[in-house]
RNA sequence: GCGGGCGUGGCGGAACGGUAGACGCACGGGACUUAAAAUCCCGGGAGGGUUUCCUCAUGCAGGUUCGACUCCUGCCGCCCGCACCA
């Protein structure tokens, strides 16, 4: 090794030496009685797939940066780490594999939480758990049975999204084009009695709680928003022309949101699923079958595309709500859901483009009732495009000349007066997309549910004392389906009650369950009970809740409903979960495509050469396109070997410099070599600072402007804090590499020669303050540095550097001066110089007189310490 | 179809309405070295002018303003989310 060598900075000796220290002195365990302000951050927990990914690096390292920031700013920060535990690949790989989902998920948590450490994450390691543990899923029975004693908790027969391969139950959600988000199989119709959660309760407040959420992204608030799905109609009751329906159903339910086109009205259409249609199919083959081909359309988007709107005639007939001779027929058809509203609705052509192609094949009447604004009444028509937008009320009887919205109101207040069967014709309703959160899974790793049915009993609570509800151990899983139901010894139990026979549940909760309360439980994850309501109220809501975008209704969703039948249930008294919600862009890596069109790994790949080749075979390689790193494509860089090679501190600097974090950040050996380089350069600023001055000072050193250098210090450090306040990372980082550059230019002045007190003293600040900057980035350089420049204590103890104000500015001032709003000089001045002085100085400027040539200037406008523009 | 976001050098990207291109990557030149690596220094939007200068430049076309990457209007392009929701 040369004596150069010697003086590099080695992350492998280092990292593991700091770490170890941490977690010796417990650095970042955390206490919940401490008279510091709280701070909590956290970070989406990793499913243990078995080894974490870039995208974790870039996660965590973010994460880590605010929780070490806030740490230093003097806050009690709570950062804990856990595990996502539950969930289908654990079953896959005790298929394929032959390994129990429990050893494998373990195993997996085993390996990871190794990599994470690796990483330097300030992290509560004593608070850690796995969704897994029977600690952690025995609390989250007691919770879903205060949900059940509470009324959120319903058990009833749907239709549900059946996914054939994973053999289980999917929530809508879980849909993703008609294909099962995990499996990818086609999704088909499946009617089970499941659990639900009535997330529906808290529709309203999900809503409109979503304004309270300033520190989340606008788009993420948009995602929900939609997702909820408020509607604000007309309930109308249809009465049944008599003799025309089967079973002497008299009405006909539908909503509408549009009741202003009630006079447009041509035809009644019911879902194929609505009991409506039922009965009609039971006299009439013809409807069955029609309702038949329905079901085999599926949910795909294809299907979905390319499905022409298509009804039968149930031969019933309905009034029209305001003229008791309009009959009105009723259509079986294809593009009306049941889950929606009532699962009927009028169709309303020319209002409608759907219901216009409807009427397109069935020959029903269109009657224009919306005249555009600047639409002649005579002669507008309605052709191939409905009209949906706002107008004039027209052929719409007493609702002539009013506007569309007047015509709302004028016929739901109507119909409200109007009573059938003592209820009014007509009612508003509210109306949401949101649909109650089915909780059933078929499959073995998961949350049991705690519940036993008896057939005398029905549905029976497992008592208090009997939880949890273990998951056994000995199942096997040679055949697809659920484990539990062939158990023998976890299904036949005793009923609670009158302690006869019955059966355990065996349905396991959706993993989104166990990712709805995680975050409480790190307030007090060894509690007897769910929570700590006060510790759980005195932490929450998280802070700042980082993750990635995938997650911004689902899981963000459940997050905020549980939060809500929490409090209901007194296990906390908070009304968010998340504070400030950040999502995070992706790692991408270019991709490498071989000859035949198989993916390639990079190392695959001979770069160097033109055009690029394999090495194996020297077969032309194509460069694809940048994706986000994916096993399937080979694209994907692992943090073990990057951490082997540079260190995590590299690898967090790059993952937080130059992109925003918000967007993608494209992974290349490029930008980890400058990574390298950034750490190897704030080793040597340290090193040199730290070193004594040579005793004889040379008459030929060169100086540098030490006040200058003192106040670039005071800026990085307003710069930068403020930079992580507002999470942009790579703007931090660059005001760094600001700070770097001059501290390392006034080090080159003084090189190999004494330097002036004043000077040292301006070096000395400098080295300290760009340790202090980079510390919650690179935590392990930071300490290093720490110790070599001669500070006591630990770098992670160490308080956030403050800045003085005064110090932000130089004394002297470049004043850039416009003509015209056209840079054409500057001046220098001192900060705060009078007005006069400015102008006086401006006009003199030789650009400025020529141009003006001895005219006055019509304008002269200064803007304190920023410009000077004259304007001619 | 509905909703949202984004268009700035070769690339990633900076820029309270106030000097556009900070900072990094890549590139070119130089220093050190027997050499290489490492490191350090210098350079750079485009076009023109014999240096200190001018013109054009933030997707396109307008507008507001003393002054616009930033605000407004209309286009074009890309990305994302939702989608037969009555």
């Amino acid at each position: 090794m040369s004596p150069k060598d010697a003086e590099r900075y080695d992350p492998r000796a280092m990292e593991p030496h700091w770490q170890k220290l941490w977690e010796e002195r417990g650095s970042f365990t955390v206490a919940d009685t401490d008279s510091r302000e709280k701070y909590y951050v956290l970070e989406m927990f990793p499913y243990p797939s078995g080894r974490i990914h870039m995208g974790h690096v870039r996660n965590y390292a973010m994460g880590d940066v605010v929780a070490r920031f806030m740490r230093a700013k003097g806050y009690n920060v709570l950062h804990p780490m856990g595990w996502d535990a539950f969930g289908m690949p654990a079953e896959n790989a005790a298929m394929q594999n032959k390994v129990h989902p429990k050893k494998w998920t373990y195993d997996n948590i085993a390996a990871m939480r190794t990599q994470l450490k690796a990483m330097g994450l300030s992290i509560d390691w004593s608070r850690e758990f796995a969704t897994c543990d029977v600690e952690y899923y025995h609390q989250q029975q007691k919770l879903f049975l205060d949900f059940w004693a509470a009324g959120l908790v319903t058990r009833k027969k749907s239709r549900v999204n059946w996914d054939p391969v994973d053999q289980t139950v999917l929530a809508n959600e879980q849909v993703i084009d008609g294909r099962g988000w995990r499996s990818g199989a086609l999704v088909e119709q499946k009617e089970l009695t499941q659990w639900f959660f009535k997330i529906t309760d808290f529709a309203d407040d999900l809503l409109s709680a979503i304004d309270t959420l300033a520190d989340w992204p606008e788009k993420v608030r948009l995602m929900q928003r939609n997702w909820l799905g408020k509607s604000e109609g007309l309930l109308v009751r249809w009465q049944i022309v008599e003799g025309t329906a089967p079973e002497d159903v008299t009405e006909l339910e539908t909503y509408t949101t549009r009741p202003d086109t009630l006079f447009g009205a041509s035809f009644m259409a019911v879902a194929p699923t609505h009991p409506l249609a039922t009965l009609a199919a039971a006299k009439n083959p013809g409807i069955a079958a029609f309702i038949e081909r329905c079901r085999h359309i599926g949910t795909s988007l294809a299907a979905l595309e390319t499905a022409e709107k298509q009804g039968i005639d149930t031969g019933i007939r309905v009034r029209h709500p305001f003229d008791p001779e309009w009959e009105l027929p009723v259509y079986v058809a294809n593009y009306v859901l049941m889950e929606y509203g009532t699962g009927a609705i009028f169709g309303c052509p020319s209002a409608d483009q759907r219901d216009l192609d409807f009427v397109h094949r069935y020959a029903l009447p269109v009657v224009a009732v919306v005249l555009p604004e600047g639409a002649d009444a005579a002669s507008f028509v309605i052709a191939d495009e409905a009209f949906v937008g706002p107008g004039t009320m027209i052929n719409s009887r007493f609702l002539d000349g009013l506007t569309t919205k007047a015509a709302f109101e004028e016929v739901a207040n109507e119909l409200a007066k109007v009573e059938v069967n003592g209820r009014p014709q007509a009612e508003r309703r509210v109306n949401y997309r949101l649909r109650d959160w089915g909780v059933s899974r078929q499959r073995y790793w998961g949350c049991p549910i705690p519940i036993i049915h008896c057939k005398t009993h029905g549905e029976v609570p497992v008592p208090d004392a009997d939880l949890p509800v273990r998951l056994p151990d000995d199942v096997t899983f040679d055949r697809p389906g659920n484990p539990l139901d062939r158990h023998e010894g976890f299904v036949n139990v005793k009923c609670p009650i009158c302690h006869q026979p019955a059966r355990r549940e065996t349905d396991t909760m959706d993993t989104f369950v166990d990712s709805s309360w995680y975050f409480v439980r790190f307030t007090a994850p060894r509690a007897k009970t769910p929570t700590e309501p006060k510790t759980a109220n005195a932490w929450l809501p998280v802070n700042q809740y980082i993750g990635g975008v995938e997650h911004a209704i689902l899981h963000l969703l459940y997050a905020r409903f549980f939060t809500r039948a929490m409090r209901l249930t007194g296990h906390l008294n908070v009304s968010e979960p998340f504070k400030g919600m950040f999502t995070q862009g992706m790692v991408t890596h270019e991709t490498y495509k071989g000859a035949d069109g198989r993916w390639l790994f990079a190392e695959e790949v001979d770069l160097a050469a033109i055009p690029p080749t394999h090495r194996q075979n020297g077969e032309k390689v194509t460069i694809g396109s940048i994706e986000s790193m994916s096993k399937s494509k080979k694209n994907v860089v692992d943090p073990d070997a990057i951490v082997a090679a540079y260190g995590a501190d590299t690898a967090r600097w790059f993952m937080l410099s130059d992109s925003p974090p918000e967007r993608d950040v494209q992974w290349t050996e490029a930008g980890i070599d400058g990574a390298w380089r950034f750490v190897q350069r704030v080793w040597r600023i340290a090193v040199d600072c730290a070193r004594p001055a040579t005793a004889d000072r040379r008459a030929d050193r060169s100086s540098f402007d030490a006040p200058a250098l003192t106040r670039a210090t005071h800026r990085a450090v307003a710069r930068v804090g403020q930079a992580i306040e507002t999470l942009r990372f790579n703007v931090a980082v660059a005001h760094i590499y600001e700070l770097a550059n001059v501290l390392a230019k006034a080090l080159a002045a003084v090189e190999s020669g004494e330097a002036m007190p004043e000077e040292r003293a301006a070096l000395a600040l400098a080295a300290r303050v760009l340790v202090q900057l980079i510390g919650p980035m690179m935590p392990h350089l930071g300490e290093t540095c720490w110790r070599a420049l001669g500070e006591k204590g630990l770098l992670a103890d160490a308080p956030w550097p403050l800045a003085d104000p005064s110090m932000l500015s130089d004394e002297m001032i470049v004043l850039p001066v416009q003509v015209n709003g056209k840079r054409r000089g500057e001046i220098s001045v001192a900060q705060g110089a009078p007005q006069a002085e400015i102008e006086a100085l401006a006009l003199s400027l030789e650009p400025v007189s020529r141009i003006l040539a001895g005219r006055p200037p019509r304008k002269l406008i200064v803007v304190p310490d920023r410009i000077v523009n004259v304007v001619v």
